[in-house]
DNA sequence: ACGTTTGCCGCATACGTTTGCTTAATTTCT
DNA sequence: AGAAATTAAGCAAACGTATGCGGCAAACGT
């Protein structure tokens, strides 16, 4: 189509009749020092010219030489989750305020997965990785670090790596307090993958508080599913087959909450007076079925563990965070 | 931490004491076609110390050389929409199929925006973009095509471009058709937003599906909200404010749908006994909630957005394309 | 026997940046 | 006034890959 010539450092600076190096400095300069590399009048005619003929450094080029490429790998279990989406966006937005960008892949939570798009994106030369999808089985996440690549976790935490995730021990402990709060005393919990941390974080909080109140045993079953609205349906399905119905159910995921609520009406119990449901993580959809819910700060989270990976790749270090979990109270509990 | 030199073509040529050029032409002949260059041997020692070292492609090298990244932009609106999450899902299943890799980017359909994050990656050097929030109003994207940039659109059209999206036409008529035939005579509409081809194709075929059977005036009440579970709520506290309460209601969106259905028995309403309610998109959480809804192929619809492009980029041309909806017939309609 | 094809491989250059080192002119210091 | 320091640039060498072209054998054809 156009035939136009891309405009490099090269072009430039023969228009200018300056060397590469110089306009180079020049464009590259952190605001404030480049009168350390040439005069106020070259420093405005470079700038001038680049504007004027729409300059866009080659990052390929760029990357060659530096060996960075301003890119961070981001792996999630699915981006089809509300909640991963979501950070994700903090971790985009946050990238994108200091001029990197991201890349994106799903592991589905599959371990030969999670390795083959880590690879990947390490083929492709990301400065740095951020995963979403970390397991308390898997040593994967112990090797990629052995090997000296730098990474941080959102979301779900591991020992040994640094991460930014809700205090969900406290979020569990919310939903059971609120939930003994107003009278329940047999329960069961809808919890995810056991290899999650938010999994056994959010049930562990909740059964310690549940204990902490002198129920437990037999008054508490625990069902463990998935993360969407079909597992929990199931799970209601099994929760009804056991010897003792519940007076409420804690779901460690809106989607699963969404889907025990649908099935339970199906079967024309009523929610919250025959059995109270509780979620977590306060997803719009959460609002819009007025169900009680713990709000954990999605978009914070994933904010945070890029800044902690912006740290860890300038030698600056990074601590694990834990950030606090909210009490949502509508109307299913 | 290890300070193990890096494996490059160079590296290995030497170990072999062969030139770079006959390896490089070996690791990149296309499988068939490695004959031409270099005895069986030679491939096999190649091949064998390659896979030993752990050689992997310098992509930045490859791209200044060859200025191709083997990369393709993706925009969409919200990744926080499962509808466009899943319809990446598809372009990155495909893109990753063919060695590619995509980078996605967030517009929240906000022109600048648009126009910020495709200049990103455009900056990048991505071989071509795939648009998920093409807009009827802004004349941007033909910008870029007349600038000789590589686009398709998946989800929404826009004419002058080459795009895959659902038949949405089709997909409104099928809402009427089973609403019309559970005797349903009063309609209200909640679509989104009026710049995109899906809230116009959608509720234009309902509409005109029912004036083929002598509905219209002031039988059916149109609100343009937005996309999400919120906006499907405050649209029913309009549409209930109007004169005549409607006998169903459809709207374009699952999560629309959703927040209605809240926002109805929050109020005592029954649903589907006093009010009917159709969806778009069969979302998992429409099987959930037993939401009646239209089925749209959205990974299919990713999938076949990435191999236009792959079409347009080798110059193989490409056309448009429409995919059938289904009507999937739950309990709320 | 001599020219031609074929098989196998090396040479060299270019892609666009970044950055350590130099240089030439000008200013400042003593 | 002469030495030293500063300013304002230029030179050149990488970074790792892809690819047109050339070369040198050995095999082939007549």
């Amino acid at each position: 189509m156009d035939v136009t010539e891309p405009v490099t450092l090269k072009s430039l600076a023969s228009e200018l009749g300056l060397n590469v190096s110089t306009v180079s400095r020049i464009i590259n300069a952190e605001p404030g020092t480049e009168a350390k590399w040439a005069s106020p009048q070259t420093i405005r005619r470079v700038r001038e010219l680049a504007g004027a003929r729409g300059y866009a450094r080659n990052p390929h080029a760029a990357s060659l030489r530096t060996s960075r490429s301003d890119l961070v790998g981001v792996i999630v279990p699915r981006l089809q989750d509300y909640v991963l989406a979501t950070i994700y966006e903090g971790i985009d937005a946050a990238a994108e305020a200091c001029g990197r960008m991201t890349v994106v892949a799903n592991s589905l939570d599959d371990p030969t997965r999670q390795r083959l798009r880590t690879e990947a994106l390490l083929a492709r030369r990301v400065d740095g990785l951020i995963f979403g999808d970390a397991s308390l089985d898997s040593p994967y996440l112990d090797e990629l670090a052995a090997r000296g690549v730098p990474l941080t976790l959102v979301s779900r935490r591991r020992s040994g790596h640094v991460s930014v995730t809700c205090d969900d021990v406290a979020g569990g402990r919310l939903a059971a307090s609120h939930l003994l709060s107003t009278g329940r005393q047999r329960f069961a919990v809808i919890a995810g993958a056991q290899y999650a941390s938010t999994t056994v974080d959010r049930a562990g909080g909740f059964l310690e508080m549940l204990e902490e109140h002198g129920v437990g045993g037999s008054d508490v079953d625990i069902h463990y599913a998935g993360f969407d609205a079909p597992a929990g349906q199931a799970a209601i399905a099994e929760i009804l087959a056991a010897h003792a119905r519940p007076e409420a159910v804690f779901a460690v995921n809106d989607f699963a909450a969404i889907g025990a609520i649908g099935a339970l009406q199906a079967l024309g119990i009523s929610v919250p007076d025959d059995i109270a449901v509780v979620g977590y993580n306060d997803t719009p959809i959460a609002e819009a079925v007025n169900l009680t819910t713990v709000r954990s700060p999605m978009v914070e989270m994933g904010r945070l563990s890029f800044e902690k990976l912006l740290s860890l790749l300038d030698n600056r270090g990074a601590e694990s965070e834990l950030l606090a979990p909210e009490l949502i109270v509508r109307s299913t509990a």
